[in-house]
DNA sequence: TATTAAATTGTAATAAATACAAATTAGAAA
DNA sequence: TTTCTAATTTGTATTTATTACAATTTAATA
């Protein structure tokens, strides 16, 4: 069940505890780049005494050792993505959805010869996604 | 003085209002990415009756108009920045500097073929900059 | 099993953003 | 120029995201 982020953790070296393996699998599993509160109120569903405090010291941890990435890309809140390869990100300004975009960046290489230490890469396109530009509802309505 | 403000906001057909163009002005003249706080303490100087709500109500509407960007690259802060060309932005995690980079997103014209209506197109870059890097004093300290 | 440093919890404090009503004002009309 | 009105600005209150921190609990080692 939870083999995977075991190793994780491990290879990581930090502590292996009950609330980063949940947290990690949710991100895992759960692609919708959630906000702290978002996988607050999932994980709270079968752990009542879960503490939103932990969500943020687990999904820092988890960040700094590089098995989560943060998303800026709807100001104003932090969301979390599970690292499963470089992508970038498009935000739909209509049902607020955040869609994986699989490219690779070009820029990159000229980056990394402008004298910057390029640590991250994130590219984010906005607009309006396909599902709403076809006038399906959604679930902001409008 | 304010003549190329003027122009922009009667082009955008918005009341011209002194604010406005204090706050159009101040983005011009200082590309440093400023929060709605360090553009409310900025224009506080020669305007102490300025309220911060008026600030968070003109850059929303220069937003709105095109004549400004946001830059959410810092999380849970959103930063403006006055729209001159297209360009990235990379964020110094050592002094927090945030600097344009003049590039082209290649990127671009797969995602106009995706489906979703693409409106905006953000690239970010963090790591540490070419100024950190070679162990020169900062803002920050460390 | 005992030990201890680290993690979790819960509460309090900060800070960013939004909501809203009263006062003011930009711009159009007279 | 003066009058009028819808839009804007202001100030305050509220909401929400994040950080700070002390007490309790626990993971990992000996
Ligand atoms: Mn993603
Ligand atoms: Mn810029
Ligand atoms: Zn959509
Ligand atoms: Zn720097």
């Amino acid at each position: 069940m939870f083999e995977k982020y075991v190793r994780l953790l491990k290879e990581s070296q930090i502590k292996i505890t009950p609330q980063r393996l949940e947290i990690l699998k949710y991100l895992d599993e759960h692609r919708t780049h959630p906000t702290v509160d978002e996988i607050y109120s999932a994980l709270k569903e079968n752990n009542p005494a879960l503490s939103k405090t932990t969500v943020y010291n687990s999904v820092d941890i988890l960040l700094n050792h590089g098995l989560i990435q943060s998303i800026t890309i709807s100001g104003s809140e932090l969301r979390y993505d599970f690292k499963h390869g470089m992508h970038h990100h498009f935000l739909c300004k209509k049902c607020g959805e955040i869609i994986d975009i699989n490219v690779e960046c070009p820029n990159l290489g000229s980056m990394l010869e402008c004298g910057h230490e390029v640590e991250e890469v994130h590219g984010y396109f906005k607009g309006i996604c396909k599902k709403c530009s076809k006038g399906e509802t959604n679930r902001n309505g409008s």
